[in-house]
DNA sequence: GATCTGAAAATTGTATACAATTAGGCGTAC
DNA sequence: GTACGCCTAATTGTATACAATTTTCAGATC
């Protein structure tokens, strides 16, 4: 009963105990839309569901909202936040804004170690298998595209960065999968992948911000046109 | 005792109660250093001066973990958190990403309403009496500079960019001082504020972007030459 | 039928009690 | 003198009880 999950990266000295396994499986369920947008979550409730008392459920919620998943309603408690569009622009613009800095920063000064020399690498072998490979599942897809992003924030070797890009990041892995189901777009990907670091290897940081910013803005793109979309066909039934 | 102070931007459903008065005390008196580093904060400590229970407190440290004013020591508690010089370097690097692409916005697509429109030419008439008039002490430059920098990202419209920068910004209020009470300092950011506006209003996203990074490189090395030099002292005291 | 009123239910905010883990120190053995 | 082990105190993690606020809904009134 009650067993205490490790997190995986507990390095740092943020999560403890119940909460951070609440953290983690509502973060899941969330983003893998187990909810409905504006569904309500109570504290009384989560005890129910997570068998445990209310301390780690509050915590496990604050939390969740300053990530941006749930959103606080005055005295009614919390519900899963629904996205619109402008705050998704907002979102991948804050992106946007760190991911050029990010690649512009390696095509200058390079990564600071060996280690990070050798993880960017290790991508290119990767995106280079994908193109050419089979394997084009948009979960994974899904996986790697993080990781890719994820690595090159990394090997700037600025943690600050790091982090913020993460946060951000995760809230858009909502809608991630939108993006990556597309028809082409693995092939697309990879293909910008890999000029990206084709251009950090070779220090020109225009072409790499350039080349980075094609990247995010076709997800943009593609996000956009699904979401309107979407939503439209919802307003014509209703009508 | 135990005043709710009433936040500015209460807009969002974040703080409630009297964990957000003991996270502003605290923040208060962390930013102006009224703790040494690493100056250790237990739960219990905190509850005797707050004359409250152990429930808001712990919701106080850890939002005050999240926002980078303490650090968790696992199963000692929480201690304030002393930056090095990579971490404020780090700060300053994600700060410069963020304020390039809030000037390069407004320069590009512009404020999206007048009320920002007007802002805008306020913050212009505020400097401009700045460069010419006296009123020069360091605590009221520090207030009207952040409110220079969050006016430009606010009026970009863009309120994710705005949390993120303020995050940031709010940490690097530990060090604004020391870059503001240099000598010739209020001109320089006068000129170069004035400047940034300038471009804005020119629509000139390379110029605005480049005015932009010399008043932020100014301040980096103001501040790390400072470091560096209290560094070095505080080791040649010791040896 | 619409609207006001009041009480009950729902829900969070706060306080406190208990459990579990860990740090620090003291004493003892070698 | 040093190292090992135990014991106590410190400290956080969790559960629960209580208080205060707000929503909601039924019933009465116009």
């Amino acid at each position: 009963m009650k067993v205490m999950i490790r997190n995986d990266r507990m390095a740092d000295g943020e999560p403890s105990g119940l909460s951070s396994s609440i953290v983690a499986t509502l973060k899941e369920q969330i983003i893998h839309w187990q909810y409905p947008p504006e569904h309500r979550l109570t504290e009384a409730d989560l005890c129910k569901t997570f068998h445990v008392s209310r301390s780690p459920v509050r915590e496990a919620l604050r939390i969740l909202a300053t990530d941006g998943f749930v959103k606080k309603l005055p005295n009614r408690g919390y519900a899963v936040k629904q996205y619109n569009l402008g705050e998704i622009e907002e979102l991948y613009e804050v992106r946007l804004a760190l991911e050029l800095y990010t690649v512009e920063c390696l095509a200058k000064r390079g990564p600071p170690n060996a280690h990070d020399r050798e993880d960017l690498v290790a991508l290119k072998r990767t995106w280079t298998g994908l193109l050419n490979g089979s394997s084009k599942k948009a979960e994974e897809l899904a996986r790697l595209d993080t990781l890719f992003h994820e690595t090159l924030a990394h090997a700037t070797g600025n943690k600050t960065l790091l982090r913020h890009l993460r946060t951000i990041n995760e809230r858009l892995m909502l809608f991630r999968m939108i993006d990556l189901d597309k028809t082409d777009r693995a092939e697309s990907t990879c293909r910008q992948h890999l000029e990206i670091l084709k251009h950090i290897a070779a220090k020109d940081a225009r072409k790499a911000r350039a080349a980075m910013q094609r990247n995010i803005e076709e997800g943009r793109i593609n996000v956009h046109t699904a979401i309107k979309d979407a939503l439209a066909k919802a307003y014509s039934m209703k009508t």
